[in-house]
DNA sequence: CTAACACTGAACCATATGGTACAGTTTTCT
DNA sequence: AGAAAACTGTACCATATGGTTCAGTGTTAG
Protein backbone atom coordinates (compact mmCIF):
# COMPACT_ATOMS: atom_id res chain seq x y z
CA UNK A 1 0.00 0.00 0.00
CA UNK A 2 1.30 3.49 -0.85
CA UNK A 3 2.02 6.05 2.20
CA UNK A 4 -0.17 8.89 0.99
CA UNK A 5 1.79 12.46 1.53
CA UNK A 6 -0.90 14.79 2.90
CA UNK A 7 1.02 17.86 1.87
CA UNK A 8 0.95 16.56 -1.37
CA UNK A 9 -2.91 15.59 -1.45
CA UNK A 10 -3.37 19.00 -0.24
CA UNK A 11 -1.49 20.81 -2.87
CA UNK A 12 -2.77 18.63 -5.68
CA UNK A 13 -6.75 18.76 -4.67
CA UNK A 14 -6.36 22.11 -3.79
CA UNK A 15 -4.48 23.23 -7.27
CA UNK A 16 -7.43 20.84 -9.24
CA UNK A 17 -10.26 22.66 -7.55
CA UNK A 18 -10.25 25.89 -9.46
CA UNK A 19 -12.03 24.90 -13.29
CA UNK A 20 -9.19 27.55 -14.96
CA UNK A 21 -6.45 25.17 -13.25
CA UNK A 22 -7.90 22.13 -14.36
CA UNK A 23 -8.67 24.12 -18.33
CA UNK A 24 -4.78 24.57 -18.21
CA UNK A 25 -3.56 21.11 -17.77
CA UNK A 26 -6.34 20.31 -20.64
CA UNK A 27 -4.66 22.64 -22.82
CA UNK A 28 -1.58 21.27 -21.94
CA UNK A 29 -2.29 18.11 -22.64
CA UNK A 30 -2.91 19.47 -26.52
CA UNK A 31 0.11 20.96 -26.54
CA UNK A 32 2.96 22.45 -24.23
CA UNK A 33 2.25 26.37 -24.09
CA UNK A 34 3.34 29.97 -23.30
CA UNK A 35 1.93 31.33 -20.28
CA UNK A 36 0.98 34.81 -22.61
CA UNK A 37 -0.95 31.67 -24.95
CA UNK A 38 -2.89 30.24 -21.90
CA UNK A 39 -3.41 34.10 -20.63
CA UNK A 40 -5.51 34.06 -23.86
CA UNK A 41 -7.17 30.78 -23.41
CA UNK A 42 -8.82 32.01 -20.25
CA UNK A 43 -8.92 35.91 -20.66
CA UNK A 44 -6.70 36.87 -17.89
CA UNK A 45 -3.96 38.83 -17.54
CA UNK A 46 -0.20 37.34 -17.39
CA UNK A 47 0.63 38.20 -13.96
CA UNK A 48 -2.83 36.35 -13.21
CA UNK A 49 -2.10 33.02 -15.20
CA UNK A 50 1.61 33.19 -13.82
CA UNK A 51 0.10 32.59 -10.27
CA UNK A 52 -2.19 29.30 -11.49
CA UNK A 53 0.95 28.13 -13.41
CA UNK A 54 2.95 28.36 -9.81
CA UNK A 55 0.43 26.55 -8.37
CA UNK A 56 0.36 23.91 -10.78
CA UNK A 57 4.01 23.92 -10.47
CA UNK A 58 4.59 23.64 -6.72
CA UNK A 59 1.70 20.53 -7.01
CA UNK A 60 4.12 19.00 -9.25
CA UNK A 61 1.52 18.73 -12.12
CA UNK A 62 3.08 21.04 -14.50
CA UNK A 63 6.39 22.40 -15.11
CA UNK A 64 8.11 25.25 -16.77
CA UNK A 65 11.15 26.17 -18.54
CA UNK A 66 12.40 29.75 -19.13
CA UNK A 67 13.90 30.11 -23.27
CA UNK A 68 14.89 32.80 -24.00
CA UNK A 69 11.73 35.81 -23.08
CA UNK A 70 9.28 32.80 -23.03
CA UNK A 71 8.21 30.45 -20.15
CA UNK A 72 6.93 27.32 -21.92
CA UNK A 73 4.62 25.19 -19.69
CA UNK A 74 4.20 21.49 -19.84
CA UNK A 75 2.65 18.70 -17.90
CA UNK A 76 4.41 17.72 -14.78
CA UNK A 77 6.63 14.44 -14.64
CA UNK A 78 4.63 12.97 -12.13
CA UNK A 79 1.11 12.94 -13.08
CA UNK A 80 -1.86 12.17 -10.76
CA UNK A 81 -0.58 8.53 -10.06
CA UNK A 82 -1.22 9.20 -6.20
CA UNK A 83 -4.49 11.08 -6.49
CA UNK A 84 -5.51 8.58 -8.52
CA UNK A 85 -4.75 5.78 -5.78
CA UNK A 86 -6.18 7.47 -2.76
CA UNK A 87 -9.20 8.22 -4.67
CA UNK A 88 -9.45 4.35 -5.75
CA UNK A 89 -8.79 3.74 -2.36
CA UNK A 90 -11.77 5.98 -1.02
CA UNK A 91 -13.99 4.24 -3.62
CA UNK A 92 -13.52 0.32 -2.87
CA UNK A 93 -14.13 0.87 0.81
CA UNK A 94 -17.15 3.29 -0.58
CA UNK A 95 -18.20 0.43 -2.44
CA UNK A 96 -17.82 -2.16 0.37
CA UNK A 97 -19.97 0.21 2.80
CA UNK A 98 -22.39 0.20 0.12
CA UNK A 99 -22.51 -3.12 0.15
CA UNK A 100 -22.77 -3.64 3.85
CA UNK A 101 -25.84 -1.05 4.05
CA UNK A 102 -27.75 -3.47 1.46
CA UNK A 103 -27.67 -5.83 3.98
CA UNK A 104 -28.69 -3.34 6.72
CA UNK A 105 -31.43 -1.75 4.80
CA UNK A 106 -32.74 -5.25 4.18
CA UNK A 107 -32.29 -5.91 7.45
CA UNK A 108 -34.25 -2.99 8.66
CA UNK A 109 -36.76 -3.50 6.21
CA UNK A 110 -37.67 -6.44 7.81
CA UNK A 111 -37.65 -5.53 10.77
CA UNK A 112 -40.24 -2.37 9.83
CA UNK A 113 -42.63 -5.02 8.38
CA UNK A 114 -42.33 -7.38 11.52
CA UNK A 115 -42.89 -4.14 14.09
CA UNK A 116 -45.58 -2.69 11.67
CA UNK A 117 -47.73 -5.93 12.11
CA UNK A 118 -46.81 -6.70 15.46
CA UNK A 119 -46.66 -3.49 16.98
CA UNK A 120 -48.16 -0.02 16.63
CA UNK B 1 -17.55 10.13 -22.43
CA UNK B 2 -18.99 11.84 -19.54
CA UNK B 3 -19.62 15.28 -19.22
CA UNK B 4 -17.69 16.33 -16.57
CA UNK B 5 -19.67 19.85 -14.62
CA UNK B 6 -17.25 21.98 -12.84
CA UNK B 7 -19.09 23.18 -10.31
CA UNK B 8 -19.06 19.40 -9.22
CA UNK B 9 -15.34 18.86 -9.68
CA UNK B 10 -14.97 22.20 -7.97
CA UNK B 11 -16.70 21.31 -4.86
CA UNK B 12 -15.20 17.93 -4.61
CA UNK B 13 -11.80 18.61 -4.96
CA UNK B 14 -12.26 21.14 -2.68
CA UNK B 15 -13.61 19.31 -0.24
CA UNK B 16 -10.49 16.83 -0.87
CA UNK B 17 -7.92 19.60 -0.97
CA UNK B 18 -8.14 19.53 3.72
CA UNK B 19 -6.73 16.88 5.10
CA UNK B 20 -9.20 16.89 8.26
CA UNK B 21 -12.26 16.01 5.51
CA UNK B 22 -9.83 13.22 3.73
CA UNK B 23 -9.69 12.01 7.59
CA UNK B 24 -13.57 12.59 8.20
CA UNK B 25 -13.70 9.79 5.03
CA UNK B 26 -11.80 7.83 5.93
CA UNK B 27 -13.38 7.46 9.36
CA UNK B 28 -16.95 7.36 7.69
CA UNK B 29 -15.59 4.62 5.78
CA UNK B 30 -14.99 2.58 8.77
CA UNK B 31 -18.33 3.08 10.33
CA UNK B 32 -20.96 6.23 10.39
CA UNK B 33 -20.29 9.06 13.04
CA UNK B 34 -21.77 11.91 15.11
CA UNK B 35 -20.53 15.25 14.58
CA UNK B 36 -19.50 15.12 18.31
CA UNK B 37 -17.59 12.12 17.59
CA UNK B 38 -15.62 13.47 14.27
CA UNK B 39 -15.10 16.56 16.50
CA UNK B 40 -13.78 14.59 19.06
CA UNK B 41 -11.27 12.52 16.61
CA UNK B 42 -9.50 15.73 14.80
CA UNK B 43 -9.79 17.93 17.97
CA UNK B 44 -11.91 20.39 17.19
CA UNK B 45 -14.78 22.34 18.13
CA UNK B 46 -18.72 21.16 17.25
CA UNK B 47 -18.88 24.35 15.27
CA UNK B 48 -15.65 24.02 13.35
CA UNK B 49 -16.83 20.21 12.33
CA UNK B 50 -20.55 21.19 11.71
CA UNK B 51 -18.43 23.17 8.81
CA UNK B 52 -16.11 20.57 7.15
CA UNK B 53 -18.95 18.31 7.53
CA UNK B 54 -21.56 20.94 5.52
CA UNK B 55 -18.72 21.17 2.89
CA UNK B 56 -18.40 17.19 2.26
CA UNK B 57 -22.31 17.74 2.12
CA UNK B 58 -22.67 20.08 -0.22
CA UNK B 59 -20.20 18.46 -2.48
CA UNK B 60 -22.14 15.08 -2.35
CA UNK B 61 -19.06 13.30 -0.18
CA UNK B 62 -21.42 12.66 3.03
CA UNK B 63 -25.37 12.15 3.72
CA UNK B 64 -26.22 13.26 6.99
CA UNK B 65 -29.35 12.46 9.31
CA UNK B 66 -31.01 13.98 12.50
CA UNK B 67 -32.52 11.30 14.51
CA UNK B 68 -33.23 13.60 17.85
CA UNK B 69 -30.85 15.32 19.38
CA UNK B 70 -28.29 13.85 17.18
CA UNK B 71 -27.13 14.38 13.42
CA UNK B 72 -25.33 10.78 11.87
CA UNK B 73 -23.05 11.29 8.69
CA UNK B 74 -22.44 8.56 6.57
CA UNK B 75 -20.58 8.38 3.22
CA UNK B 76 -22.94 9.98 0.82
CA UNK B 77 -24.62 7.81 -2.19
CA UNK B 78 -22.55 9.44 -5.29
CA UNK B 79 -18.95 8.28 -4.38
CA UNK B 80 -16.17 9.48 -6.12
CA UNK B 81 -17.16 8.33 -9.83
CA UNK B 82 -17.09 11.56 -11.92
CA UNK B 83 -13.30 12.56 -10.01
CA UNK B 84 -11.69 9.61 -10.58
CA UNK B 85 -13.33 9.37 -14.18
CA UNK B 86 -12.04 12.92 -14.70
CA UNK B 87 -8.34 12.10 -13.34
CA UNK B 88 -7.99 9.02 -15.30
CA UNK B 89 -9.38 10.86 -18.68
CA UNK B 90 -6.34 13.25 -17.56
CA UNK B 91 -3.79 10.01 -16.42
CA UNK B 92 -4.02 9.23 -20.07
CA UNK B 93 -3.39 12.16 -22.07
CA UNK B 94 -0.40 12.47 -19.50
CA UNK B 95 0.82 8.79 -20.40
CA UNK B 96 0.17 9.49 -24.39
CA UNK B 97 1.86 12.91 -23.90
CA UNK B 98 5.30 11.12 -22.61
CA UNK B 99 5.46 8.35 -24.76
CA UNK B 100 5.34 11.29 -27.21
CA UNK B 101 7.72 13.30 -25.67
CA UNK B 102 9.81 9.69 -25.48
CA UNK B 103 10.46 10.07 -29.15
CA UNK B 104 11.02 13.91 -28.84
CA UNK B 105 13.59 13.22 -27.27
CA UNK B 106 15.31 10.57 -29.20
CA UNK B 107 15.31 12.61 -31.89
CA UNK B 108 16.49 15.84 -30.33
CA UNK B 109 19.02 13.57 -29.48
CA UNK B 110 19.72 12.19 -32.57
CA UNK B 111 19.77 15.95 -34.30
CA UNK B 112 21.83 17.04 -31.40
CA UNK B 113 24.39 14.62 -32.44
CA UNK B 114 24.73 15.14 -35.77
CA UNK B 115 24.83 18.96 -35.18
CA UNK B 116 27.60 18.15 -32.84
CA UNK B 117 29.48 16.07 -35.21
CA UNK B 118 28.23 18.20 -38.91
CA UNK B 119 28.21 21.59 -37.85
CA UNK B 120 29.86 24.09 -34.89
C1' DC C 1 -38.66 19.76 36.41
C1' DT C 2 -33.93 20.28 35.77
C1' DA C 3 -29.51 19.37 34.10
C1' DA C 4 -26.63 17.73 30.71
C1' DC C 5 -26.03 16.78 25.79
C1' DA C 6 -25.74 17.53 20.86
C1' DC C 7 -26.06 20.42 17.92
C1' DT C 8 -26.93 25.23 15.46
C1' DG C 9 -26.37 30.09 14.17
C1' DA C 10 -24.06 34.40 14.42
C1' DA C 11 -20.14 37.02 14.95
C1' DC C 12 -15.44 37.37 14.75
C1' DC C 13 -10.48 36.63 13.43
C1' DA C 14 -6.23 35.65 10.74
C1' DT C 15 -4.80 34.00 6.67
C1' DA C 16 -5.35 32.28 1.84
C1' DT C 17 -7.22 32.86 -2.83
C1' DG C 18 -8.15 34.71 -7.34
C1' DG C 19 -8.00 38.47 -9.51
C1' DT C 20 -6.26 43.25 -10.81
C1' DA C 21 -2.86 47.29 -12.00
C1' DC C 22 1.61 49.13 -12.45
C1' DA C 23 6.43 49.35 -12.65
C1' DG C 24 10.33 47.00 -13.77
C1' DT C 25 13.76 43.44 -16.53
C1' DT C 26 15.33 40.76 -20.12
C1' DT C 27 14.93 39.42 -25.09
C1' DT C 28 13.99 40.03 -29.63
C1' DC C 29 12.91 42.64 -33.79
C1' DT C 30 13.88 46.51 -37.03
C1' DA D 1 19.77 52.30 -30.57
C1' DG D 2 14.92 52.07 -29.72
C1' DA D 3 10.52 49.81 -29.46
C1' DA D 4 7.80 45.98 -28.62
C1' DA D 5 7.15 41.35 -26.43
C1' DA D 6 7.08 38.27 -22.58
C1' DC D 7 7.51 37.81 -18.51
C1' DT D 8 8.29 39.03 -13.14
C1' DG D 9 7.61 41.27 -8.68
C1' DT D 10 5.04 44.14 -5.69
C1' DA D 11 1.07 46.06 -4.03
C1' DC D 12 -3.62 46.11 -3.70
C1' DC D 13 -8.56 44.44 -3.44
C1' DA D 14 -12.73 41.60 -2.41
C1' DT D 15 -14.03 37.40 -1.02
C1' DA D 16 -13.39 32.61 0.83
C1' DT D 17 -11.48 29.46 4.32
C1' DG D 18 -10.57 27.32 8.67
C1' DG D 19 -10.83 28.06 12.91
C1' DT D 20 -12.69 30.12 17.34
C1' DT D 21 -16.24 31.84 21.07
C1' DC D 22 -20.72 32.67 22.74
C1' DA D 23 -25.48 32.37 22.98
C1' DG D 24 -29.12 29.96 21.85
C1' DT D 25 -32.60 25.50 20.67
C1' DG D 26 -34.35 21.10 20.93
C1' DT D 27 -33.74 16.20 23.25
C1' DT D 28 -32.86 13.02 26.60
C1' DA D 29 -31.71 11.17 31.28
C1' DG D 30 -32.52 11.41 36.17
Amino acid sequence: MVQFSAARLDASFSALSDATRRGVLEQLGRSDASITELADTFHMTLTGMKKHVCILEQAGLVTTQKVGRVRTCRLGLHGLEEEAAWIEGRRQIWNARFDALDHVVEALKRKETRDGQSDR
